[in-house]
RNA sequence: GGUGACGUGGCCGAGUGGCUAGGCUCAGCUCUGCAAAAGCUGCUACAGCGGUUCGAAUCCGCUCGUCACCUCCA
């Protein structure tokens, strides 16, 4: 069913290219994973679940994914390069926690969020701070190239040497000359050659408290390296699919390929760099430094001012999807709105679809929608393979919903489409829905609510004298494993 | 300043030359004990101005506007 070729827009070429796997059918996914000193927003949310949907349809179609997604607990400096103290390291003393402590905490803090988007856990997960051996072994290899230099315990990368053979910005669309010309005079640059040229190892001050020893003193890693050194770990000096959002871009994404091109790796790294867009908050970029970021726990329990009511993770990812991975996308209470009533308008088809399954079992062999039938749900496969065009996609299905809600209206049944084409629509309808766009059916009610309106019925029956009703009461109840207990302060309910 | 993206109906958001996605909202109708759900109908848009074309939201030019990256960021 789903033959159509995947094509996907790789930045590195500017173009949407048909996705051809170097060893099919094993594909290698490297994804930048979040750096964890705070809890997860609305952007790690756009993020990982593009990627999911991605890693989804490539098992979909049958190919063996192996899917990185990093821990960055190390690294990315806070200020400038002479202030000589990583992010982690600064919440860390600043609250007497552990560094580990906190990278734990907001590590344990991600994973649940991503789960509750019904997000795929990666096939590994390497932590930066867990492959300093490998980084040191990458650095080593730069400069044996030439393409790096020592100054008083830090290492930096040559970015003009490079570019004499190399194109440095090839990524990104930059030229050096102008980045050159551009550049502003920062603070405690003077051990840099270049301004362009970037840490490859920090000397860590007397005051650091993350910190590893290196062939050139204590230090740790730079910004862009645990990429480059994980990936190769992993999945080879060139795999197929790299990926982050938008903003990694530059410098982070263009330094991994000068990175990996300077070391023994000599490449590119991906073949297909793919990058998704931001979140706007008012057609702003959402971001930590614009103090308008909304994490994702403030949005599951309606806690902020931007929402008026709680918002669930399958909302969330419904909202993403409504839209297509490479546009912006503008976050606002009534674009949650619809949203959330378009994903209940989904699951209720869904819930319908499976009881129709049952309930048809007199139609004939042949109906006369069912080619019309099997085009809607082919054009949902359609877009998804078109650049994964989840949008489009998503309308496919309400166009499916339409249709059957229309002429499957409870309890009338038509024949206008065969049983066989109604089973291929439902495995497919789930299919896309369920596997691949990973929405899930969210019980929306809570079960000690629904509890307290059942002995509300039972207390009324009981007061009745209805014993037929009470009895009928119990052993429903007794079914899920859980009894009514009278007693005189009341009824109440336990575990079987 | 450099580079890039974008401007679609009340809102969100697909769509790269003709067949004018989809969701939400609003109004009306059908169904319904009431309601909800569902269905139907209506509000039918492509920033502005020129150009190319038999034909443009879609290509080209200009103008206006918005945003992103160039610094940590998904």
């Amino acid at each position: 069913m789903n033959s159509f070729p995947l094509k996907i827009y790789n930045t590195l070429t500017r173009k949407k290219e048909l996705f051809e796997p170097l060893a099919a059918p094993f594909v290698g996914m490297y994804v930048c994973g979040p750096t964890v000193y705070g809890e997860a927003h609305l952007g790690h949310a756009r993020a990982y679940v593009s990627f999911d949907v991605l890693y989804r349809y490539l098992k979909n179609v049958g190919y063996k994914v192996r899917y990185v997604r990093n821990i960055t607990d190390v690294g990315h400096l806070v200020n400038d390069a002479d202030e000589g103290e990583d992010k982690i390291g600064k919440i860390a003393k600043l609250e007497k926690l552990e560094p580990m402590e906190v990278v734990q905490y907001f590590t344990n803090s991600f994973h649940h969020d991503m789960a509750l988007l019904n997000i795929l856990p990666p096939d590994i997960e390497p932590r930066a701070s867990g492959h300093i051996i490998e980084q040191i072994e990458m650095i080593r290899e730069i400069m044996d190239n030439g393409l790096a230099y020592e100054v008083n315990g830090s290492v930096y990368f040559d970015v003009p040497a490079y570019n004499k053979e190399h194109k440095y910005g090839k990524l990104s669309g930059r030229i050096i000359e102008e980045l050159l010309s551009n550049t502003r005079e920062l603070e405690g640059q003077q051990e840099k050659r270049s301004p362009l040229d970037f840490a490859l190892w920090k000397k860590a001050s007397p005051e650091h408290i993350m910190r590893w020893p290196s062939p050139w003193g204590d230090g740790f890693p730079g910004w862009h390296l645990e990429c480059s050194a994980m990936s190769r770990k992993y999945l080879g000096t060139t795999f197929d699919i790299h990926g982050g959002g938008l903003d990694l871009m530059f410098p982070h994404h263009e330094c991994e390929i000068a990175q990996s091109q300077a070391s023994n790796s000599k490449s590119d790294e991906a073949k297909y760099w793919v990058h998704n867009n931001m979140i706007t908050i008012n057609g702003q970029k959402m971001g930590k430094s614009l103090g308008n970021f909304i994490t994702l726990g403030e949005l599951f329990s309606g806690d902020h001012k931007m929402v008026d009511m709680p918002y669930s993770p399958m909302t969330l990812r419904f909202f993403i999807l409504q839209a297509h991975y490479r546009s912006t996308l503008d976050f606002s209470n009534e674009a949650l709105q619809a949203a959330r009533k378009g994903y209940v308008k989904l699951m209720n088809a869904l819930r319908l679809l499976e009881k129709l399954e049952a309930a048809y079992a007199e139609v004939p062999e042949e109906g006369e929608a069912d080619l019309e039938t099997v085009k809607m749900i082919e054009s949902c496969y359609q877009s998804m393979a078109d650049d994964l065009n989840t949008a489009k996609a998503i309308s496919g299905l309400f166009n499916v919903v339409s249709f059957l809600n229309g002429k499957f209206r409870e309890p009338i049944l038509s024949a206008e489409v065969s049983k066989a084409t109604l089973a291929f629509i439902l495995t497919h309808f789930r299919t896309l829905v369920l596997d691949v766009l990973g929405l899930k059916d969210e019980k929306a009610a809570d079960a000690d609510a629904l509890l307290e309106v059942v002995m509300e019925f039972y207390k009324k029956a009981k007061a009745e004298k209805d014993y037929a009703q009470v009895d009928a009461i119990r052993a429903a109840l007794k079914k899920q494993n859980l009894v009514l207990k009278d007693s005189k302060t009341g009824v109440d309910w336990s575990y079987e």
